[in-house]
DNA sequence: TTGAAAGTGGGTTTTGAGCCCAATAAGATG
DNA sequence: CATCTTATTGGGCTCAAAACCCACTTTCAA
């Protein structure tokens, strides 16, 4: 048991970020079980926004215990701008601060991220390969959550301590922010 | 046992507050019992209060012990605030950073606040993740508190413990009230 | 070519949220 | 003080969604 009970209700603000990036803020959290073979029944309107026009979705490692899903083309050209970007800094020099940037770029660049489809009644498969990382076995309980831009998948426990080292910090700053 | 009476007389002052917010300054409080489906009725005012022109409400988790409600477009309009910060903090930020930054920001705002809606008779159900939260069993009492722009649902004991360290003056006038 | 393992689709069961009504308790009124 | 009215709570019913399960298809290797 992680504490957490066996569903929650989820919702999507809808919020203006007025950034060249989707008009929806995804969030939500919401527990759900992985079947045997390994796929994932996501909320309708979660896995909605995260399939661009041709019904395709980014899955990537985030880090251990963390996967997420992307719109395809939103994936892409973030991926573009990233990839610009850091071409021009290399060009001109400015990267000696930066190189951990590169690195990981780099890592998303290569075997981080897959395209994946999700199926018929919002399900997904968790390719080979992700799978370990994730660290769920099958038949285990998974958190989703909707992290504004993406959809991230959590082991339970790895959802939990991010939570603890996370949260107090996000107090104050929310604070700040919003108050 | 908690050591409250079985019932609190409640009130609910309207104060016009010459401010853009909210017209209603939300007060009182009163002692209400969560059913086994982990429902609570709201004093109609209170509902009221925290329920916008579409019928929307914002649960957010306060503290340990403490979940609040709040209208929803008031809501909204706070968030937008913070996102306004966000946004700038990102034009001047790296980009690989700044996007961590809104997931990191979405993803705690998922677990900390959810969309609900108020039922018929003033009746709201706490989602799942919420109800651990509050710490109190089902068939348990709360304290409903109107805390000036929202309302805050207490576990009574915690709620003792807040009024004795916090407002230890405020603690004995409540004593004088309610005992 | 065949068998095993993995991927896919869909029917069935179960759970829980929404809705409604009834019973009861508290407050108001005469 | 009796009665009426309203507010609160408990619980039954229904419907939708998630979990579970099974069958069919595909792939890959022996």
């Amino acid at each position: 048991m992680n504490g957490f009970p066996p569903k929650l209700v989820w919702s999507c603000l809808y919020l203006r970020l007025e950034m060249s990036a989707p008009e929806t803020f995804i969030q939500g959290e919401v527990k759900r079980a992985i079947d045997d073979r390994f796929r994932i029944t996501l909320p309708s309107e979660m896995a909605q926004a995260v399939t661009d026009e041709f019904g395709q979705t980014i899955i990537t490692k985030e880090r251990y215990g963390c996967l997420s899903l992307w719109q395809a083309d939103e994936w892409r050209a973030r991926l573009d701008r990233g990839v610009g970007v850091i071409r021009s800094k290399i060009e001109a020099g400015a990267m000696e601060q930066r190189w951990s940037d590169v690195q990981r770029m780099g890592r998303l660049l290569s075997t981080r991220s897959r395209e994946v489809q999700i199926a018929n009644r919002s399900r997904i498969l968790i390719p080979e390969g992700f799978r370990e990382f994730l660290d769920v076995s099958a038949g285990g309980d998974v958190m989703i959550v909707g992290a504004g831009i993406c959809i991230e998948i959590w082991n339970p426990t790895a959802w939990l301590e991010t939570l603890r080292e996370d949260m107090p910090e996000f107090g104050s700053m929310f604070k700040e922010l919003v108050v």
